[in-house]
DNA sequence: CTGAAAGCGCTTACAG
DNA sequence: CTGAAAGCGCTTACAG
C-alpha cells in the first residue's frame, strides 16, 4: 500500500485560486458548460490545463449531493461464479459504462434478507435504478424503492411492481423437452423424462415445468409426480434427489431436462459416481449454458439465456423513461454438444 | 419502474423536526454515538422510532463528504466470466462486506486504458482502498491512486508500489508439470510437454513458464522454442495455436500444460474437430480450475488458485495499516478429475 | 444532556 | 463574460 502523500485533495477551489478565477468558473469549464456561460475560450483552456497539470479528480460525492443525481445505477445479483450470472454483470457494467452511468452490481447468494439488505445500502449510496435480478422477492424491494423514489427493473425473475425483463422459459423448456424426448425414442418406447432442480416456488421453474409437461402432453406422454425434482439450484440437492430416486426404487428414466447448470454440476458428479449408470446412456439437456459442460457430454443441448438480448431490452426500458409495468419474454437459444 | 412518489428524501433535519429536536442530536443518535453524547436513553429511542416510521435512509454521499471517508474499496478485475476471477469478485465482496466496507468491483477487459479509466472512476467516487486484480500495468494505477492518498494493493499479478498477493506460479507449475510428464512417460519414452496460453509479457505466465521448464530439467528434458506457445489467453489464440503447431509439421506431445480455463476451452475445441487427434491420448494439465473442465477430460490435473487465502491475506494487509511493499506468494492447490 | 454553527466539495440560479 | 452566495445532507467540534 502507498502511503497518502498528500493529505487534502486538489478542490474546485484550488484550481480557482491557481487559474485566477473562480470556482464557479472553473466548475462550468469542467463540465463543457463553458460555452453556454459564454466564457472565453482562452480563460477555458487555461483552467483545463491546470486541472490537468494538479490531477484534478472531480468528487462524484459532492457532486451528486449538489445535484441530487448520482449517476449510478445498481443492480442486486444472486451471485456471479455460474456463466449465465456472470455474464449478466459483465454486459450489464459495459452498457451501463456505454450510457454514461456507473454501475454497482452486489451478490445476494439468493438470500432475501441479503437482497433487502443489499438494496438499503444501494439507496444510501444513491442509486438511480435498481436492477433486481434473480431476486426471490422483487416486488419488496420495489416497494421500498419506490419510498424512496428509486425506479426498479426486474431480470430474470419477474415481479409485480416493475416492468420485468425475463426468458422465455415456457418455450424454451417445451423446445429443450421436445428434443431430449425425442432422442430419448431413438430405438426405445417413449416415455417421460425426468425434471431435476430448481425451486418450485420461483416463477421461472414453473413456467419451465409447464413447458417440459406441454411436450410430454403432445407426444401423449405423461410424467409422474415423483419424475419431478425441483430440489433447488444447489448442486449437492441434485446429486441427492437422484440418489434418493434411484434408492425409492424408481428406474432412471433415458432423457433428463436438467433446470440450471448449477444443477448440471451434481448430476453429471453423480452419474460420474462408481456405482452409477452410465451417462452415455442418457440424453440431457439443460436450461442454462457453460461452455465446458457443453462439451461435457455429446448431444446435450443447452439452453443459454440470452443475455445480451435481455439487458439491451431492459435499458431500452430506462433510457424511455416511465414505461407501464410490463413482462417482456426474451427467447433463449438452444446450443447443442457435439452428437454421439 | 415505479414512480418516485415523494419528491424529496427524509432528512436528518425532518426526523429532528417530527422528533422535536436537532439534527445533530438525530445524527448523534442514528450513529450509535448517543451515549457518548450522554443523550438520554429516552430521547434516543424516540429518535430511532421516528426514524423508522419514516423509512428514513441515510445519504452515504452527503456522510462520505463530510467525514472525508467513503466506506467504499473498490476491486478491478479483467472480466467475471470465468470461474477463477468470478470467484474472486464473490469472495472479495463478501469478506469486504463483513469487515463494514461497501464492494464496488469494475470489469477492465485486461484493457490498460479501461484499467486507468477505471481507477479513475473509483477514485472520483472516493474509494479508500484500490484493489487491482490482474492489472496489465498495476503500478501506473499506484501512481494516479497514490497521488490522491489512496492505498492500492496488486492480487493475482504483481507490480511494484504497493503489496501485492499472487499465487505461488513457479511451485504450482512446476508440480503441475511434474505430474504432466510422469503421466506422459507411462509406457512411453520420456520427452518434453507442450505449453499453451498467456502472454509472455506477464508476470504470471513468465513464473509457470519457469516451473514448467525447471521441472523437464529435473527429468534431463528441454522443450524446443517452438513447443512454448504464449498466445495470448484467448481461447480462439489457443486453438489457432495448435492449428499452427500441427501445420509447421510438429508431432503433437503427448503431455499439455495449459496456462488457463479460458486456453482450456479453445484447446479442447480443438482437440473436438474431426480431423484433430484424440484427446484421450495426451496427459492435460491445466493452471486454474473450472468444475465442469474438471470432469471433461479423465485424469486432467487443475491447479485451483486459493481464493479464499488470498483474500485473506490481502484484507489482513489492509487491516494492519501501512504495510511494507512486498509479495505473498499463496501455494494453489492441485485438483485431479477422476483418473482414466 | 443538547443545540447552533461551520463546513465537506461541488453546482446553479442570480446578479452584475 | 464572470463571481459571490446559497445550499445539497450530513457530522463534529464547540459552547452552553
Amino acid at each position: 500500500m502507498t502511503n497518502p502523500p498528500s493529505a487534502r485533495r486538489t478542490t474546485v477551489h484550488d484550481l480557482a485560486e491557481l487559474a485566477g478565477t473562480s470556482a464557479s468558473t472553473v466548475s462550468a469549464v469542467l463540465n463543457g458548460s463553458w460555452q453556454k456561460r459564454r466564457i472565453s475560450e482562452r480563460l477555458a483552456n487555461h483552467v483545463t490545463r491546470i486541472a490537468e497539470e494538479q490531477g484534478y479528480a472531480l468528487n462524484m460525492q459532492a457532486r451528486a449531493l449538489r445535484r441530487a443525481r448520482s449517476g449510478i445505477i445498481g443492480m442486486i445479483l444472486p451471485m456471479y461464479d455460474n456463466r449465465y450470472f456472470s455474464s449478466i454483470a459483465q454486459t450489464f457494467e459495459d452498457m451501463a459504462r456505454a450510457r454514461g452511468l456507473f454501475p454497482i452490481v452486489t451478490c445476494t447468494q439468493r438470500d432475501p434478507r441479503l437482497e433487502l439488505a443489499a438494496a438499503r445500502s444501494l439507496l444510501a449510496y444513491q442509486v438511480e435504478y435498481l436492477v433486481c435480478t434473480g431476486a426471490t422477492d422483487p416486488d419488496r424491494i420495489s416497494r421500498l424503492c419506490s419510498a424512496a423514489g428509486v425506479p426498479t427493473i426486474n431480470l430474470d425473475l419477474p415481479g409485480s411492481l416493475a416492468p420485468s425483463v425475463i426468458s422465455d422459459n415456457f418455450t424454451g423448456a417445451r423446445e429443450l423437452t421436445r428434443d431430449i424426448l425425442d432422442r430419448a425414442s431413438v430405438g426405445a418406447a417413449p416415455s417421460p423424462a425426468l425434471f431435476i432442480g430448481g425451486r418450485g416456488s420461483d416463477h421461472n421453474t414453473r413456467e419451465r415445468l409447464r413447458g417440459f409437461l406441454a411436450a410430454h402432453e403432445e407426444r401423449g406422454l405423461r410424467p409422474e409426480p415423483h419424475q419431478i425434482l425441483t430440489c433447488g439450484y444447489a448442486a449437492t440437492k441434485a446429486a441427492e434427489a437422484l440418489s434418493g430416486f434411484v434408492a425409492a426404487g424408481h428406474p432412471l428414466p433415458r432423457g433428463l431436462f436438467v433446470n440450471s447448470t448449477i444443477s448440471l454440476e451434481g448430476v453429471i458428479r453423480w452419474f460420474r459416481q462408481p456405482d452409477s449408470p452410465d451417462l452415455g446412456d442418457i440424453r440431457l439437456g439443460c436450461f442454462d449454458w457453460d461452455p465446458f459442460a457443453e462439451m461435457l457430454s455429446d448431444g446435450i443441448v443447452m439452453m443459454r439465456q440470452d443475455v445480451e438480448t435481455m439487458l439491451t431490452t431492459l435499458f431500452r426500458l430506462i433510457e424511455t423513461g416511465k414505461p407501464e409495468i410490463r413482462r417482456i419474454e426474451v427467447p433463449p437459444i438452444p446450443l447443442r454438444g457435439r452428437r454421439a
